[in-house]
DNA sequence: CTTGGGACCTGTGAGC
DNA sequence: TGCTCACAGGTCCCAA
């Protein structure tokens, strides 16, 4: 799914469409993505105008006129779809699309129909007060934005002190530093030439600085790219991300490393895998 | 408490 | 061509 590059290239594809419009009709087409919707879901969200969308996380947060927060997580596979008659009458933004995997269509007075699709549903939409939102879960526990002033070397030396977690593994927790995904963590561990399976306890506080670092400059990197589209991820506008063509190790078991020329390597961590260079990650 | 494994669900590509 | 298997960008839940 998308990570902090991709949901953010969705929010600014989406945002021009959304923010200061109203939702004039909302079809919810099944009960429940992931979780069920919440209750009342269509009837709260009606007449609702968008005053903001945020991004937090790998999450999409609407702030609406009614004082409740629409979220929204893309799972693995979610994406919208933008039509436009404002624009250009019938024209549709959008890649090809399986009509069956769309869950929800948000019609905007106006203009906008943005529809939600989700082959895997693993995503999920929420709709909680907006004083409410950081008490509540997963906000509540969640580490910090990787681009914010608030992460740096020191935040992860404090995260992950006494911890025996594989690094990998701890980069991958939001509790610690959130918006993080399988791909830039692989990126950023290979730039910062840290090998995946080193305990992150154990990891000296000058290689966490320059981990931190890597961590801006990958996601800034993928960011000004539009992201990356490995299977089916697409901006609003159905154009695609190019970032993937300049991962060093993610999905490139067997190729030669950049840096050594050895063969990139792929490992399995709680389930997920991992892609590294044993020569240059230490 | 921490950590790892399985579950959720569908689609796709590789190999036979 | 068609089958089967492994795997996919995430996160929650539970057992050890």
């Amino acid at each position: 799914m998308p990570e902090l590059p991709e949901v953010e290239t969705v929010r600014r594809g989406l945002a021009p469409f959304m923010e200061g419009r109203a939702f004039e009709r909302v079809e919810q087409r099944r009960p429940d993505l992931r979780f069920p919707f919440p209750p009342r879901f269509v009837a709260r969200l009606t007449g609702a105008r968008v005053e903001r969308l945020d991004r937090r996380a790998k999450y999409l947060l609407a702030h609406l006129s009614t004082g409740e927060v629409l979220i929204m997580h893309l799972g693995m596979t979610g994406r919208f779809v933008i039509e436009d008659r404002t624009i250009d009458p019938g024209f549709v933004h959008a890649a090809s699309t399986n009509e069956a995997h769309a869950h929800v269509v948000f019609h905007l007075k106006d203009g906008a129909r943005v529809t939600y699709h989700d082959a895997r549903r693993f995503g999920f939409m929420d709709l909680v007060d907006a004083e409410a939102l950081e008490d509540t879960g997963p906000f509540d526990l969640m580490g910090p934005e990787p681009l914010s002033e608030d992460f740096d070397g020191a935040h992860l030396a404090a995260a992950f002190k006494d911890r025996r977690q594989p690094i990998k593994a701890a980069l991958l927790d939001q509790r610690q530093v959130a918006g993080l995904g399988n791909i830039y963590v692989c990126e950023a561990l290979f730039r910062a030439g840290i090998s995946p399976v080193r305990e992150s306890g154990r990891v000296s506080r000058p290689r966490l600085v320059r981990l931190a670092g890597e961590i801006k400059t990958v996601l800034s990197e993928a960011l000004e790219s539009g992201g990356s589209t490995l299977r089916d991820f697409a901006h609003t506008d159905g154009s695609l991300g190019y970032f993937q063509h300049r991962f060093k190790v993610y999905d490139r078991e067997d190729e030669p490393c950049s840096g050594c020329g050895g063969p990139i390597r792929r490992l399995v961590q709680s389930g997920r895998s991992t892609f590294y260079c044993p020569r240059c990650q230490k």
